[in-house]
DNA sequence: AACTTAAATTACTCGTCAGTAAATTAATGA
DNA sequence: TCATTAATTTACTGACGAGTAATTTAAGTT
């Protein structure tokens, strides 16, 4: 139960002797919405990492306002409830990995370049805590209406996917397959780094990421065998 | 809350009339022992399908009774209590895996025939209930003995793969790769049908398999690509 | 029939925890 | 200075659910 960093962080923002008080209060009013907006993703980071080192369910609010230094009903001030804590947390994720798409869909030559990259952002996003909560959060745990936007979430990026697949296809840099189950695939084998990956790892993400790409391009296959002459 | 047919099926086993009652009592004895058992075992398989369905800790053991007919104590009475119960399934699915290493075992030629009958097996293991367990159950709602006794299972099937890996770059049926990270990637990807297979889909387990084999197999780049050099 | 053991139930305890009401303190504004 | 609004706390409720004690019913055993 040791007591981190107290939201109320006057040392981030000292108020500085020389300054006026109010020349506008329109700074004044950003200002104070950004340090609410500071102190809410505080608590929605704190519970990703409670939830990633203990399961949701094994997490009690009390547990995530003490992890900074404050009590549970400020949790209810800041976000709604506990289901909307692990909602927040599954967007979070859901937005690295949608950052990923972006930086990537711009810069490659060939669709499958463009795959490659997503992947690579892909795996970085799914080891951090978000990542965990994104891909191990359960529906279940959530009412109908946020399990609902979960899901078309989570919908989008597989979209995303087989739609890079069938660019692919098209530009004739990925073999013909099934870009549905080509993207569960390769999906599942990113998002199942969540279950083993322990922060202190021999391989850094990126280079786990290279690992798997290599075996999604080349497979298993020796090249011997390609041309099937046996 | 519908009363299913209760653990107590005298109809399974009618007393045929004519029958004395105890010619060997040592059959009695296995009788009553086989009996027991399979009520235990039907406990175990209910808790599978709820927890599959609603989450493990979203389903209370008076569900878990309720499903088979039966109030809660007798859960204590035939298996421990919650955990031991979510270990017996887990159990349960990794000897379904297990068995798909048997047989596939001794039966193919090169290794990577082998390994690619051991996924399949493992595909089918993991779209059923005890498989969704196995695959979903948290070791952190385990204490240490049991959530170590689970890290041992799993690391199990892990060294499996790897050990069908490491054989298969041996006699050359498998391209060089690091047997350790594509082992990830492959149970990765299989693991992860329990995340999105739900029953009525619309392909069977099998056509599952054979795509992500297909996958893992020859990798996404199209032959023309194979002889290119980078 | 009397005794023992197992099977199954009812009716509880006890802790935990999500969520809330009400009070308090600090900040903002007129 | 006074009033209003936000930030934060204390102290509670209420439910749910794991696990247990005590009891009853049934089934073998001698």
């Amino acid at each position: 139960m040791l007591k981190t960093r107290s939201l109320t962080a006057k040392s981030v923002t000292p108020p500085r002797r020389g300054r006026p008080p109010s020349l506008s209060p329109w700074r004044d009013v950003a200002a104070r919405d950004a340090e609410r907006e500071r102190k809410r993703t505080a608590l929605i980071r704190a519970a990703a990492q409670a939830f990633r080192a203990n399961g949701f369910h094994n997490t009690s609010l009390d547990d995530v306002a003490a992890a900074v230094g404050v009590t549970k009903p400020l949790v209810y001030h800041y976000v709604g409830n506990k289901q909307q804590l692990l909602f927040e947390c599954f967007c979070t994720g859901v937005e690295q990995i949608r950052a990923a798409f972006k930086t990537a869909e711009h810069s490659g030559t060939t669709a499958r370049e463009r795959l490659v990259r997503v992947l690579a952002g892909y795996a970085e996003a799914i080891t951090g805590d978000f990542g965990w909560c994104m891909v191990r959060a359960e529906d279940l745990d959530l009412d109908a209406a946020l399990s609902s936007r979960v899901k078309q979430l989570k919908s989008e990026i597989d979209q995303g996917l087989r739609r890079l697949l069938r660019a692919g296809i098209e530009d004739g840099s990925i073999r013909g397959c099934d870009p549905k189950m080509t993207a569960f695939a390769v999906a599942g084998a990113l998002n199942w780094i969540a279950h083993w990956h322990r922060g202190r790892e021999a391989l850094t993400p990126a280079e786990i990421a290279a690992r798997f790409i290599d075996l999604f391009e080349l497979g298993l296959a020796p090249r011997a065998d390609r041309s099937r002459r046996r």
